[in-house]
DNA sequence: GCCGTTTTCGGCCCGACTGTTTTCAGTCG
């Protein structure tokens, strides 16, 4: 019985509801409720009161006081689950479908499930139905093919890449003035639905024309005067929805389709605040007179706002914190990148080649950190390579007084919670990083045993990639992350967020907890090769998210102040 | 169902698009 069995459960009353017809705000308030104990940082065990949240009123803190007390069940849930047939509730996840369209056609039909649903199609009934016709029967049909065949949201990573293939065909669109990623690509969220562009276009017919006869086009979804939709090839297919606006109404266009969806309310609640209205077009006084802006920071400006960076509009707050400027990390702040690989282990670089790769992005220090013996299929380093290896290092140092390297490594915590290098080896190397990437399906406790050698170890600077998810893949090992960041924390040692975006590791969420611990972060790309140096830009989105300062993040110290700080732990 | 320094009642974000209609409801973001 936790927080998220709750959640669950106000969300699961919110979409029967919706079946059942009821007052729509009644069922938002229900998802709201849900969303406030969500974005309460405290567990259930230490919330009391629930009716204390903002959003949680006196009925909803009844309904939560009845779960608590009766194990999880409430007199409304099992009124609701008696008169709505549970079949119906996927069939809210159709494209076109709603709790309206459903509710009719269980009363009407005696649909209660897919497999009736789709009978009824077949036998052409659906299309009888007022309020449906033979294209809405069709496209149910086609619906329920489809349904399953590809995740609702797909991992960041592999929208990133989709992202960058099609831009590079956006690039040969004539008459468009300039365009912008938007939506929850922009927002860099962990997993994102569809894509979203906004373009300022000289002759929108024409344009319009050009988009939906691009060659990655798999299907056109719609093509309306100010929207364009289609559907993308690709290992999954995935939807590209192209908004196309005159130059003035560019940024609130951006805004609008940047959201979040909870941010826009919160913004649009301002607005009516000051007796304007605000929509995708911009505001709009009382008189009807419209109001536009050069950029977004102009846009926020209006209301008295400084500049909130698209990450981390998630309306949790964040209108009220940038009502003063907020100094939240940017990539002007990162000096140097911490976990690399060469081709001493797994990486496709050698030492020389990755060093001038790092030169390109302009940094002032940089420290290789191949993998430790014990991962032997990386071809991991033992003491007798780390020393020779240390060597070549000193080489190129001597070459280059441009940029300070770091020799490091990154060492493997063995399943048992020994640690894979020698402690001499350890102490003359500038920077280690232990990390976990064997026996993933131990207990808590043997994962929780191997991070305490790691922490405790005077030698030990950075715990790489925490928690071992990949997105969309594995969840990861079970760690206990409130207990490392809280040794984290005590011991002074930094936690890794990961900027691979197949990791992105740790999340946005436990960045915070870590900030509130007063763990320093450093930002790494753990890159192998020289295009995954840039993923410390999808590293910094997830800080932003976070609303990590600069001097939560050890990416942004100097060479020397570095050096300073991993010696440390060590007195 | 929630909320309130104009309010304890009457609002609750806003607009586009589709498919159904023949002026609009439902869905979606």
């Amino acid at each position: 019985m936790n927080k998220k069995d709750l959640i669950g459960h106000l969300e699961t009353i919110a979409v029967y509801m919706e079946i059942k017809g009821e007052n729509p705000f009644k069922i938002s308030a229900y998802r709201k409720a849900a969303q406030a104990l969500e974005y309460d940082e405290r567990s259930l065990g230490e919330i009391d009161e629930a009716g204390t949240l903002k959003g949680i009123g006196k009925g909803t803190a009844a309904l939560i006081k009845e779960w608590r007390e009766n194990n999880g069940e409430t007199e409304l849930m099992n009124t609701l689950t008696e008169e709505v047939p549970e079949g119906l509730i996927p069939l809210l996840k159709l494209p076109g479908l709603g709790g309206k369209k459903v509710s009719k056609l269980y009363q009407e039909l005696d649909i209660t499930d897919r497999d009736s649903l789709e009978q009824a199609c077949l036998t052409h009934e659906v299309q009888s139905l007022e309020g449906f016709g033979a294209k809405t029967e069709q496209k149910i049909l086609e619906a329920l093919a489809e349904e399953g065949k590809r995740p609702e949201r797909l991992p960041i990573a592999y929208m990133l890449e989709m992202a960058q293939k099609l831009e590079a065909s956006l690039e040969t669109v004539r008459d468009v003035r300039k365009y912008a990623r938007a939506g929850s690509l922009r927002r860099v969220e962990e997993s994102v639905k569809d894509l979203d562009y906004i373009m300022s276009v000289k002759d929108a017919e024409h344009v319009r024309k050009q988009l939906v006869e691009l060659p990655e086009v798999a299907k056109v979804i719609n093509d309306g005067t100010s929207k364009v939709s289609i559907e993308i090839k690709g290992e999954y297919n995935v939807q590209v929805d192209i908004r196309l606006v005159e130059e003035e109404d560019f940024a609130s266009t951006l805004h609008h389709f940047t959201g979040s969806k909870d941010h826009n309310v919160q913004m649009r609640q301002l607005a009516k605040e000051r007796n304007e209205k605000l929509s995708e077009y911009g505001i709009e006084d009382k008189d009807g007179r419209k109001t536009t802006f050069q950029d977004e920071t102009e846009f926020y400006a209006h209301f008295g706002l400084y500049f909130i960076p698209p990450e981390a509009r998630l309306g949790r707050g964040e209108t009220d914190t940038f009502q003063e400027p907020y100094p939240y990390i940017e990539k002007k702040h990162i000096r140097g990148d911490l976990h690399m690989h060469t081709t001493w282990s797994d990486g496709s670089l050698s030492i020389r080649e990755m060093v001038e790769e790092v030169k390109k992005h302009g940094y002032e220090w940089l420290a290789l950190t191949d993998h430790s013996k014990y991962l032997r299929i990386a071809h991991g380093l033992d003491e007798d390579r780390i020393r020779r290896q240390m060597e070549e290092i000193q080489n190129v140092r001597e070459k280059e007084k441009n940029i300070q390297i770091f020799a490091g490594i990154e060492m493997d915590i063995r399943p048992d919670g020994t640690l894979d290098i020698d402690d001499d080896v350890l102490k003359e190397l500038d920077v280690v990083i232990a990390s976990i990437h064997s026996s993933f399906s131990q207990s808590e406790k043997e994962i929780m045993n191997r991070m305490e050698q790691a922490l405790k170890h005077p030698e030990v600077n950075v715990i790489a990639h925490p928690t071992g998810r990949l997105l969309g893949r594995r969840d990861g090992y079970k760690v206990d992350l409130d207990r490392l960041m809280k040794r984290a924390g005590e011991t002074n040692t930094a936690l890794e967020l990961n900027a691979n975006p197949n990791r992105l590791d740790l999340s946005a969420d436990w960045l915070r907890k870590a900030a509130e611990h007063d763990v320093r972060i450093a930002i790494n790309t753990d890159a192998h090769n020289s295009g995954m140096l840039d993923h410390m830009d999808v590293g910094i989105s997830i800080a932003k998210k976070a609303l990590l300062q600069p001097d939560q993040v050890i990416n942004t110290m100097s060479a020397e102040q570095l050096k300073k700080w991993l010696q440390h732990k060590k007195q």
